[in-house]
DNA sequence: AGTAGTATCGCAAGTAGTAGCAATAGCGTA
DNA sequence: TACGCTATTGCTACTACTTGCGATACTACT
């Protein structure tokens, strides 16, 4: 199924901006900003407007095409949907970032599961904490 | 170790905006607002600035005293650190929240320490997911 | 009690994103 | 190809904070 039959079978419509928000995201490499995104369509389109970013970044979330991560507490990262999914550790001392593979986070998943009927997103929201070399330096680093 | 003792070992100052806001924070029973906490402070005090209110419960939190989670991606909510910890689940469906014991999340810590070691603070974001009810029911809900 | 040093304050401007609205432009149908 | 419906756009205003700055007021010291 191609993107217009995609859009078309929830009723989206197929826009220049549409696509350059999605070839945007396609073309950087991981955990973009939408501000970058803006930044980089309207070096070529200055008239076309931040707000229609972040709604198009919306949009094809819906499609299942984007997905948006928080690795803190202030900005969102927006990436492809198709690469294989992680977690994230973020230092809130040095601010460091880990990625931890989805296995690692799965046994919570299951246990959720099965004591919640929830089906969590572990990917969604990055996991806060103190790293190794922050633990281990008694005042932060 | 009293409240001033508290502020002077950190080089901080007891002001009344300061305390008004750790007042106003021990007063409100779960999850308040940095916006609630000054619009009642404001109420008596219309002088105060939101902005002084975010910088005191920044203040409050460097000396352990308050903590901040969040339960979406949108607003942050404050709450007393003394109380028992829990972790949040919240449906992207529906919206709604529960609670999770701390106990069913500490396994995960447990190998996030053992594999990694960092001393994740699970408390910190709500894990966002589907609840059982939106996953029954085939369209949201 | 008086004074110096600097944490904190109120205010105004900035940031990242959301929402309302009239104008525009995809898309199905004629 | 033209037409109507309505999704989408650009614009502006708003939300939830954050930051810079000069003025104020806690504290320690005399």
């Amino acid at each position: 199924m191609d993107l217009v039959t995609a859009l078309h079978a929830q009723g989206k419509r197929l826009t220049l901006q549409r696509s350059l928000v999605l070839e945007a995201i396609r073309r950087s490499r991981h955990h973009t900003t939408a501000e970058e995104i803006a930044r980089r369509i309207r070096e070529q389109h200055p008239q076309i407007d931040p707000s229609t970013v972040y709604r198009n970044l919306e949009a094809l979330e819906e499609l299942g095409l984007v997905t948006h991560t928080h690795l803190n507490d202030r900005i969102t990262r927006w990436h492809r949907a198709d690469v294989e999914r992680h977690g994230h550790l973020v230092c809130r001392a040095c601010g460091s970032e880990q990625e931890v593979p989805m296995a690692s986070l799965e046994p919570l998943a299951a246990r959720l599961r099965r004591d919640q009927g929830f089906e969590p997103d572990l990917a969604h929201s990055a996991i806060v904490g103190i790293c190794r070399t922050c633990r281990s330096v008694p005042s932060g680093r």
